[in-house]
DNA sequence: AATGCGTGGAT
DNA sequence: TATCCAAGCAT
């Protein structure tokens, strides 16, 4: 098995108490964002950052502050507030989790585990976060960001394995402090160490409240061994041309034509097959006669 | 298990 | 300029 029980308590409190006094004060961390606020920041912020999130936030919550007021209005009013978030499939599928919200929990975010892991667009992550931020409960919320901590400071490596292993789970189960209220405090510090502290590219080590404890740091901060982790290309895929598509769509009032669509890309195959993608996806609607428009 | 899925800032 | 990276999910 892996390290002693007091080697694993001697991180709670310097990461929490770390976190009390450096805690970004985001909106959906005040109690008024609410459980539907975590849920829609989480959404927002998978693969996203929060920079980026939050002006759209803001207006997402001033326009829907509950799920069942999202539920009234057409999945494609949702795509059009997300902007150029990115991954608009997420707002589909936040749409779509509101519904299911009004129509089997009476409109109140779901509490338990399972029953978020249920809707749509929320995964084992997810379902987590929000049962711990929004509801105090003890989960092990394991993100890009936990892992990367996690890694270092337990495992010596630079950076965790592209999927989730199941050592990583255990290391998270065996680390997450017993107290409910602890581990909620400990889920949201350890991934707040990640973002602002333990980062990706160049953590800055004499800001960590754990560095003297770090088993990477221990070892010599030693480079990461294996394959460079690809980074995903964009210009001229599919993704690019989606892209271009959708913001047309979002930007209308209503319907757009054809020729309105086949000017953002040159080369017709491709063209087509993007946007045969966004209408099977449900991002796009065709109506008759070669004019598309956002789902209704 | 490996892919596809957006976008833009930082280096 | 090219690459990396950002609170993942679904298939």
């Amino acid at each position: 098995m892996g390290g002693s029980m007091s080697a694993d308590a001697d991180l709670h409190s310097p990461v929490i108490d770390w976190f009390d006094e450096n805690a970004r004060d985001l909106p959906w961390r005040r109690p008024e964002a609410g459980p539907w606020g975590v849920m829609v920041s989480e959404f927002m912020l998978q693969q996203t950052p929060v920079s980026r999130v939050l002006p759209v936030y803001a207006g997402w919550m001033a326009r829907w502050p509950s799920p069942a007021v999202l539920a009234t209005d057409p999945p494609g009013e949702a795509v059009r507030v997300w902007g150029r978030l990115g991954y608009p499939r997420r707002a589909l599928r936040l749409h779509a989790a509101a519904t299911a919200i009004a129509q089997l929990h009476g409109g109140k975010v779901p509490s338990e585990h399972a029953e978020l892991l249920a809707l749509p667009g929320i995964g084992e992550y997810t379902a987590a976060a929000v049962a711990s931020f929004a509801y105090g409960q003890r989960h092990a919320v394991m993100d890009t960001n936990v892992r990367r901590v996690f890694a270092r400071a337990v495992s010596g490596i630079e950076y965790p394995p592209t999927a989730t292993s199941a050592a990583e789970r255990r290391i998270a189960q065996r680390l997450l402090p017993l107290d409910e209220r602890t581990a909620a405090r400990w889920a949201a510090a350890t991934m707040e160490l990640g973002a602002l502290v333990c980062t990706a590219r160049s953590p800055e080590c004499v800001r960590c409240p754990i560095s003297a404890q770090c088993a990477w740091r221990l070892a010599g901060s030693p480079a990461h061994e294996g394959p460079p982790r690809r980074g995903q290309s964009y210009a001229g895929t599919d993704r690019q041309v989606r892209g271009k598509l959708l913001a047309v769509l979002r930007e209308a009032s209503g319907a757009v034509s054809q020729a309105a669509l086949d000017a953002v890309w040159q080369e017709p195959v491709q063209r087509a097959r993007a946007l045969d993608g966004l209408v099977a996806d449900g991002l796009v609607e065709a109506v008759a006669g070669g004019v598309y428009r956002l789902p209704q």
